[in-house]
DNA sequence: TCCGTCGATGTAATCGATTCCACGAGCGCC
DNA sequence: GGCGCTCGTGGAATCGATTACATCGACGGA
């Protein structure tokens, strides 16, 4: 593969000419430029990244490292960084850390190794020793859904909090009283945050959320399968099951459909995260959607600016409610939209 | 950051000497060993991927170039590369074409800027010249699902054209007469491939495929929806539509709702490619499987071999038909696996 | 005419690793 | 006792770029 040196001896001038032409640089002549452009283009010369990172110092990637590929949301979310990194002049690595820190320690490492210029993270746990060294260590770092608190760095994130509450009105217009949940790890911020959301929102009902009504499950379908047979083998079973994300709404779905059982009728399902498919599933289901796309372009932004020295901001966007058929029919379809 | 040279002053040799026990050369005494070690501890160093890359030509990673992130078949397929590469001591880069020739380039072209060891491609199109010359210039490259004709790259795929025989019998064998295909882009492999095995299917019935029951798609579910309303607008509509990869059969699904019809009833439904999600769906869709996991990792290990110096070949995996109910009902199910 | 300035260019240092080569010490063998 | 090997080690070249610094010529003003 040639090298600048190549372009350099085609174009009869030295190597520091080509790199300024290539950077354009004020200070080069027409001609020289012309020369060296027709090198370029008669070698097919194309500089190579490795060593400009090298000397430069950056890299023009960003890694991100989330908790599951295979789950739409994060899949979605990982296309709008690519997006909007591509758009800002930057590439995107991608780890999937399959929910298992040490898979998630694994791509930190390998990430910064390769020195990337900045980290877009969506914590599988409370935070490993190694991912708050490099945020200490001043390593450009983003946090974007889930979050590790007490560590200074930018949050990205949608706050479900208002569409919790409007779905437990409308889960209480239609009658049920006996609601449960399908927690996320109690290690990630948006596993205690949705069950408590969904606490104070029945509070405000006068409901209770008994631990029998807590399952803990783990952001996959298994989990989710697992946890609704359990509420289904309880004496007073619930009325209602609200997963904490769309893999566990998946996995409620197969323990029903295993036992014969029929949503709503027999159990109703709301679950958090909307997904396409969710249109046309049987029934379809209610959800509380997160405005996903610009979750992404706003933590690329977010880390961007971080990297290029500027302050960069946490944000925080609100949920809203899609309601659908899972928990009944309603008469009049009131989707109050959250502030 | 601590380089290598603050580790040899910690360590009291030289950067050679730390550099051979970072890549165990036998030649080191158990004496410097135990320094460099402590050294690399205490300061916490680790050695830059980059300046390795540059000195020894090799970066260790491999590119990955799909077609599409948001589909699940493509994701599931990213997830299994990810996999396999990273128990051969690799890492992948993702790019997503979202089936745009000017996107497939754009990252064939970083990567090989990153001078990234191999590159596996879903191609989007018949090939553009930037891919035919990496090619030929003899960047490892190996092919998976989807290829492009007369290069000499190894090709991992699954071989639909059983499980479409498969999938006509049982549609015959239910009644229907009138099928339609949503195929995929011409200038794809898997888009003509399954119109040609299912036109091949159709003729062991002595049935035709009319071209008005050829609808073009783009494998994109809105392509998916437009066809389905053309056929549904014919004089005389497919009895069954088989959509060629998974969102265009959401995009029918999509179609048949809005009119307010119902599947099988008024329309059946089949889709090449099987996801989860197909299980719970109004109704559940009949699908070809493909063994997307092998696919992945058969495609790693031929680019690996590439790399490293061995032969790396060619892989043909047989998909098959997973029978649900969107295509009607039928008394004793039949899924005979195809050879 | 001479000097200072500025623009264009080249030389060489540099980034952080790997690796070839040279060198010295120790050891075995004749 | 000397010769030659092997082993451990360090110095320095190298990968392919960027960039500080030096150089040189032209040009303008006094």
């Amino acid at each position: 593969m040639a090298s600048i040196k190549d372009v350099a001896a085609e174009a009869g001038v030295s190597v520091a000419t080509v790199s300024r032409v290539l950077n354009d640089h004020p200070s080069v002549s027409a001609d020289a430029r012309t020369r060296v452009l027709a090198a370029v283009e008669t070698l097919g010369y194309r500089p190579n990244a490795v060593a400009r990172s090298l000397r430069t110092d950056q890299t023009h990637t960003l890694g991100l490292v989330i908790s599951d590929v295979m789950n739409p949301y994060f899949t979605e979310l990982a296309r709008s960084v690519e997006e909007e990194a591509r758009a800002l002049g930057y590439s995107v690595i991608i780890g999937n850390a399959d929910e298992r820190p040490d898979l998630q320690d694994h791509h930190v490492r390998t990430l910064l190794d390769r020195r990337i210029d900045g980290l877009l993270v969506s914590p599988t746990d409370g935070g490993s020793p190694l991912m708050l060294d490099a945020a200490r260590a001043g390593t450009p770092m983003v946090f974007v859904d889930r979050w590790i608190p007490g560590v200074d760095v930018p949050v990205v994130r949608s706050d479900g909090r208002g569409a919790v509450r409007d779905l437990v009105a409308h889960l209480h217009r239609l009658g049920h009283r006996r609601l449960a949940i399908i927690a996320g790890p109690a290690a990630t911020t948006t596993g205690r945050e949705r069950v408590e959301a969904f606490r104070e929102a029945l509070a405000v009902f006068g409901l209770e959320l008994p631990d029998a009504y807590i399952g803990q499950g783990d952001f996959q379908a298994e989990s989710g399968r697992r946890v609704t047979e359990g509420f289904l083998d309880l004496a007073e079973p619930p009325e209602v099951v609200f997963a904490a994300d769309n893999l566990m709404a998946l996995g409620a779905l197969d323990a029903v459909r295993a036992r014969g059982l029929r949503v709503p009728d027999d159990l109703a399902l709301a679950a958090f995260d909307d997904i396409r498919w969710f249109v046309h599933t049987d029934p379809p289901i209610t959800a509380i959607a997160q405005p996903t796309g610009e979750l992404g372009r706003a933590a690329v932004r977010a880390l961007v600016d971080r990297i290029e020295g500027r302050p960069g901001e946490s944000v925080t966007l609100p949920a809203r409610l899609v309601v659908r058929r899972s928990c009944g029919e309603h008469s009049t379809p009131v989707q109050r939209s959250t502030t």
